[in-house]
DNA sequence: TATGAATGAGTTTTCATTCAT
DNA sequence: AATGAATGAAAACTCATTCAT
């Protein structure tokens, strides 16, 4: 079906590809126009129709289609080099935080995606594409250095709380560097208090 | 301005607000139409409009009513007369599933106000109401027993950590509790291992 | 039909009428809303259609009412005394300026009854009220003094270049003025070029 | 904007002007229904709105569109190559006449745009086209013979009151005339009697 | 006499989608 | 492949009028 578009110049592509992305970004799939789409990539309204047959397929597209910039990126073999858990959990946030800064249209539409009430979208995102995202999301928690932990520690949940603990911090971290989105940072001044976090935690669980 | 329609025959009042909060809670504000409230309501178009001006009051109208509904039951006085903080935030952790039990529809559409996009709303809604609930919040960690905390603790990054898992604990529970709503669980079985987790914790952090 | 109205306290009659002439003069019949009459006379909707059926109905009575206070400071028998054309029409003019000095919402009002376009008020105005008006104005030019004329001339036709020209020059000097209304000006200065103008006339068609 | 509409088949763009003339010549802006307008223009709904982005916009491009019209037959340089003012003032209203009986819908369009009184278009229309009328006007008195005139004439005056006696007469005229709207009558016989208004004003006026 | 809740057809405008060119 | 004219259902909201109290 779209494999037409695909053939198209690269170049076209790419207009198309980011006005339909920043547009269901910034309004949800409901609200997004497909008019806005259409002026801001300068191409027809037939166009469009042309290549996806309706909004739910480009939309749909566009998950799929960008998910793969997203997790190529995340998921470099070089966060699982790292076994210890905590290290590997903080660079994935700081990582993560990188991401957020370069591609912030791309998070904001997953966010967006998240949150997608839509319902003709809702039930097609759960079973198909989330689920390669929560796949991915288990790989984050394999092959972890087991070693280190105290005897007779419940391990999973030691994880759990490791991950919820820097899930909740990063989070915090980023909901007040927002506004500095395009500030030359590299986290490491936002992300400092992370290492008091991880000491605690460490006493607490590692021999 | 809605003193009209609290005037109204109670169960009336009942009908157009459920009818109301159930649209705003499926499809947030955008989406939500007013068509769709009236039918449900069985009023007339012009009735609605006679009460609340317009889509955003009626919306604000929603917003106010119910905060109060669900902060009258959730601020119980009994939460904060426990002092342990451990006790504390897993009281508010069942007490908050609970209210999502009863309120389901209430507990969306907060939900669905706390992602708002549309941009009539959230000016709106920030300045306003979410205040309250922030202020609200902060109650959670008032008047807390610090004496039982191991010397050499920071504290305050302690009860970070417990109120982080205790959440990241109770969304867990809850997304696999969502298909059984309406079932007559008093979630003492779900929430079992809770304690596993504050036990890890307080070894960590108390005396 | 009406009648019930006329009992009404004097003081609540007021408030209605002038309530709806402002309304009526600020907006035209269709735009003219019976909610901000009501709202700013004070009454209730039902009130409002228990006197005067409809807002048709209410509408007309105005135009009956009004034209009555009108015409009684209008047509005083002041004017007819003066027999000299000239002089009877400027001070008419003048005497009609500060009608609309002292009525300007009376004015707005038959202004815009004048060019009223609804189809449904049109038919019922020309026939009945403006007939009225009609018959009234032919009084202006009644008993007047012909003995001033000189031998040979149309004296009808004399007189309406006098009447054009003196309502020509009598909108010139109102519009310029319209942002002075409520000025103290007797309208002395403001129509002093008048003489000027009636100057010229007399020399061309009086003895 | 309006580009997309001009690019038009000419015969679909007529059935829509003509139908949007008409609607705003009988009621006004306000009262005016863009449901009417498509009803008689046989279009739909979406695509009066695809060409003209709202209501306002179609009537300001009708505006625009018809002054042109009138203008280009009104203003034509064989009014103004006769120089004695009397002659050149009767040429304009006979043409005058003329054009209303050519265009009647296009005339009550325009007087109902004169006395307009929605607060949206009022504003745009006092700005932009009436000045074009207004500076058209004046033409209407340039380059006058004055050498015809009696010494001692204040001929601003003059002319004045030929113009307000030739609009008088013209407006007597055109009043009768209007049910006889689709006759054939090229108003020689109905302008008669100018004449006779005119040897008056030039025996006072001229050498 | 007086109220104001209630109605529903009406308004302008938006929007995804189709289709002849 | 590409255009953009065309559709019509749906949106939020208004308003004169009615009627039970």
């Amino acid at each position: 079906m779209t494999s037409k578009f695909l053939n198209l110049h690269k170049e076209k592509q790419q207009r198309i590809l980011n006005a339909a992305l920043n547009e269901f970004a910034n309004k949800g799939f409901d609200r997004a126009s497909t008019n806005e789409i259409v002026k801001s990539a300068g191409i027809s309204k037939g166009l469009l129709f042309h290549y996806f047959n309706n909004k739910k397929e480009l939309y749909l597209f566009l998950h799929e289609y960008f998910i793969e910039i997203l997790m190529k990126e995340f998921f470099t073999s070089e966060h699982f080099a790292e076994r210890d858990v905590f290290e590997r959990l903080k660079k994935i946030m700081i990582s993560k935080s990188h991401l957020m800064k370069k591609y912030p249209e791309i998070f904001d539409f997953y966010m967006s995606a998240y949150i997608e009430t839509s319902s003709e979208i809702k039930n097609e995102l759960t079973s198909s594409h989330f689920d390669l995202m929560a796949r991915s999301y288990s790989r984050i928690f394999e092959n972890i250095d087991t070693s280190k932990f105290k005897e007779g520690i419940d391990m999973n949940k030691a994880i759990d709380i490791i991950s919820w603990t820097l899930e909740g911090y990063g989070n915090q971290v980023m909901s007040g560097v927002k506004g500095l989105r395009n500030s030359e940072a590299d986290f490491t001044r936002e992300f400092a208090e992370a290492d008091v976090y991880i000491d605690m935690l460490k006493r607490a669980f590692y021999k």
